[in-house]
DNA sequence: CTCTTATTGATAATTATTATTAATAGATAT
DNA sequence: ATATCTATTAATAATAATTATCAATAAGAG
């Protein structure tokens, strides 16, 4: 529940790491097994949806159709809200020997930060901030 | 060299293990890092495309614009080709301040295989070939 | 043929995710 | 209320995919 309705009141799409530190506030004993439990199980009941980005799940409990953008530079996740996108591609690949259930629409290229910066010659910039950014 | 060769004879959507041990017939001292490492350059270089799949990457050396197919039962990745979804994609997200390089069309579903199953109503089958599904 | 630079092999490290299991909490019946 | 059954959790270990490291080798320039 809590979970949930933490995904519900965000517009980011936090990976389980995000949501665990965020509800672990309100519930000090919680583990982030737990999390990952609780999404996955949400994901399959159709409450949110898992997204796989830069080598990691993302979870988004918008679950309108829409699409994302992500850019290559400092990893960011960005709403695309195109229904139609989302319907177009539903209805063109009915012909083929597949049902499916939905579909994942993600952009790769550079958000508008990232493309001022290419403007001014500049280098990419450290990402201090680097959420959302697989680093191993 | 050889790595892109046989990404391009194949059409499944091998994981980099899988590419690994087919070019380590040809190459026997490869290793599987030198894999990563050369399908992570090609990558960037945009030579071929890397999916993230059931929480894996999985590598595929068709730059034609096409979508992929993903069902959630057994695993199976198949290909679509209507280009024109992507270009609708990539016409309606101009708008935005984003400038995309790229889409990538995951359809989520049931494939062929598996929905007679359904209808028979047996239960999923156990998948003796799970490669493509990750499992820890 | 030597020197410089880039790539590889071998291997260790990292880390995101899942599995395990005993303990706890919730629900149900008594 | 209390006992009983079931589902969920906390704690922790295990797994496995991917990346980092670095000495050794290969490739290319002069």
């Amino acid at each position: 529940m809590k979970i949930l309705e933490h995904l519900k009141s965000v517009k980011t799409h936090p990976t389980a790491e995000m949501v665990y530190n965020v509800v672990k506030k309100d519930i000090p004993s919680i583990t982030l097994a737990t999390v990952y439990r609780n999404l996955n199980c949400l994901s399959e009941d159709g409450k949110i949806v898992k997204l796989e980005i830069n080598g990691e799940f993302r979870f988004d409990a918008d679950m309108g159709k829409h699409q994302h953008c992500v850019c290559k530079k400092c990893g960011k996740i960005l709403d695309v809200f195109q229904k139609e996108i989302s319907e177009y591609a539903l209805k063109k690949i009915k012909s083929t020997d597949f049902v499916p259930s939905g579909v994942q629409v993600i952009f790769y290229g550079n958000c508008k930060h990232e493309n001022k910066r290419a403007k001014n010659n500049k280098r990419p910039e450290i990402v201090k901030d680097n959420s959302g950014v697989k680093k191993r």
